[in-house]
DNA sequence: TAGGCCATCTGGTCCT
DNA sequence: AGGACCAGATGGCCTA
């Protein structure tokens, strides 16, 4: 379902040689014909040269003239500046890789799926969100049952609304989160009992393992059920 | 071919 | 000042 394109490895922040794509001054330099790897090798040190060309220059002649000098440092300018736009590239680059790392992390906590069903990033995020409350409501659930063994089947949503303790189900909304009005397996859908749990659990189980190849269908609020 | 998803670049803003 | 974070823009790849 999604194409995954690039191995992350940790990226340095050091500025070293050579790339085909240095020579590209335009802004926007394609992530595909021109791999981050070798973007992030060839434009800081193609950016670092004329630097050091500068300097040798300044020490062989301190007499040059003000245009000259004006001309020179207007240089420098422009390569500090891309320098630095080159190193916050780098960074930014790393920023995203360990972002999308956490969320690869995320996903290997999920229940699983197969190699070629990877979510989405916003799949997985609202996957776990709502893992996390079919979790949280099944423990809940269960201390119920303990305590409580002539336990009634009121509407879970209903209690969380009243518990200011637990994130409310009331509060989950079509836009910021799954909602019953969204997804009928969402958090906020009428689970008044624990059989509802348990057939949501079931349900999911099956479909995650079973019908995996349309997982989407069964993730509560995922994209293409918004 | 259109649309979805993604990686990357970029400039702005905020924070330390 | 420099780094982190963010959102917009861009272009490539893939699938229906």
């Amino acid at each position: 379902m999604v194409q995954v394109k690039t191995e992350y490895r940790e990226e340095e922040e050091v500025l070293s040689p050579a790339s085909v794509c240095s020579g590209s001054s335009s802004s926007h330099l394609s992530s595909q014909t021109c791999s981050s790897d070798d973007e992030q090798l060839l434009v800081p040190a193609a950016s670092i040269l004329p630097v050091q060309e500068q300097d040798q220059s300044a020490a062989k002649k301190p007499r040059r003239s003000r245009a000259r000098a004006t001309g020179k440092n207007g240089e420098v300018v422009m390569v500090v500046k891309k320098t630095r736009r080159v190193k916050a590239n780098n960074r930014e680059r790393n920023r995203m890789h360990h972002l999308n790392s956490a969320l690869d992390s995320l996903r290997e906590v999920l229940p699983a799926f197969p190699e070629d069903a990877k979510l989405t990033k916003i799949e997985t995020l609202r996957f776990a969100h709502n893992y996390i409350w079919a979790l949280s409501e099944t423990l809940r659930l269960a201390d119920q049952l303990q305590e409580a063994p002539s336990f009634s089947a009121t509407p879970l949503f209903i209690q969380d609304s009243h518990s200011p303790a637990s994130p409310s189900a009331s509060s989950w909304s079509c836009t910021s989160s799954p909602s019953s009005s969204c997804d009928s397996m969402s958090p906020s859908s009428p689970a008044s009992s624990s059989s509802d749990i348990l057939d949501y659990w079931q349900s999911a189980d099956h479909h995650l393992h079973i019908n995996h190849s349309q997982h989407h269908h069964l993730v509560p609020g995922t994209t293409a059920y918004m």
